[in-house]
DNA sequence: TACGATTAAATCGTACACGATATATATGTG
DNA sequence: CACATATATATCGTGTACGATTTAATCGTA
């Protein structure tokens, strides 16, 4: 009857499975480089377009800067960003990359691209998930603008 | 180049950004209940079969002792379930629903569902979406388990 | 039966994640 | 120029999440 109700048949929480383990296999993946899943968000978004402002990245990541302050006092912390304030608008802030998560790219990528390779996702799974997944945020996020208002 | 190193083709994060959405969903349906997103999906795996272990809740959820231990006493607190230690086996605590949790059932379902409707979501595409995370689950699944060894 | 190994929870430390609030800088309009 | 408004961060409080360690109960086997 309300087979609708089960665990086992809730998109939400497939998709919530699925997100803690990514997480799980990321964060062992990069363990060794000091990083974690988050962080290395943040790398990507930065290796991307280096030097982007606070406000930038957390539109891009979706994390508010309750979320991103923090984090990224710590990556500047372990030496993986720098922090400066805009000497233009002194209200923004400027996060760059610093040598070392230049240096590190290419060993962190390959770690990444080893340990996926050992999940055997097909490339036609991979891009129709994406595509799906595309579709799924587009309308999620027009459900969460409209609640805003 | 390195396009699938862009943050827009990470599978990972589509699956994170899409959690966070639901995530962002849930939380405003069930603010005015008193509920945070992951309490309830407890209060599925409880009322799918009331009286579980920690240890079973946990496997439902994936969430280890560290999470689920604090999360259940804050619902106890707040007067939707309720510990017991069993008393065949002193180590096990079973997890109960109060009659609120059961009382409040039906309203809890009916925010969600109609919530959920107003984000258009085909039922080919849950369908669909739902498959492949499955299959994609059992994929990570492996791999996670692999790795513990 | 004694005792080492296993199992179930609880606890601890660290790191997100989010909404709400505070603060400081910039901007627009009279 | 003055001042209300808007913008960009920072801070705070609460609630997950996870790995590691601790504690207590049970089990297996000599």
């Amino acid at each position: 009857m309300d087979d609708f109700l089960t665990l086992e048949n809730q998109l939400c929480f497939a998709v919530y499975e699925a997100g803690s383990q990514f997480n799980k296999l990321y964060s062992k993946a990069l363990e060794s480089f000091g990083i974690t899943y988050p962080q290395y968000l943040v790398l990507l978004a930065l290796w991307e377009e280096n030097g982007q402002s606070a406000k930038e990245l957390g539109e891009k990541l979706n994390l508010g800067t309750g979320t991103l302050t923090p984090m990224i006092k710590r990556m500047e912390a372990s030496g993986w960003v720098k922090r400066e304030r805009s000497t233009a608008d002194e209200r923004k802030v400027c996060i760059s990359l610093q040598p070392k998560a230049l240096e590190e790219k290419e060993a962190i990528v390959q770690k990444i691209a080893t340990e996926l390779k050992l999940c055997n996702i097909e490339y036609e799974e991979y891009k129709q998930l994406m595509k799906q997944l595309r579709v799924l945020r587009g309308k999620l996020n027009i459900y969460n603008k409209e609640k805003v208002k």
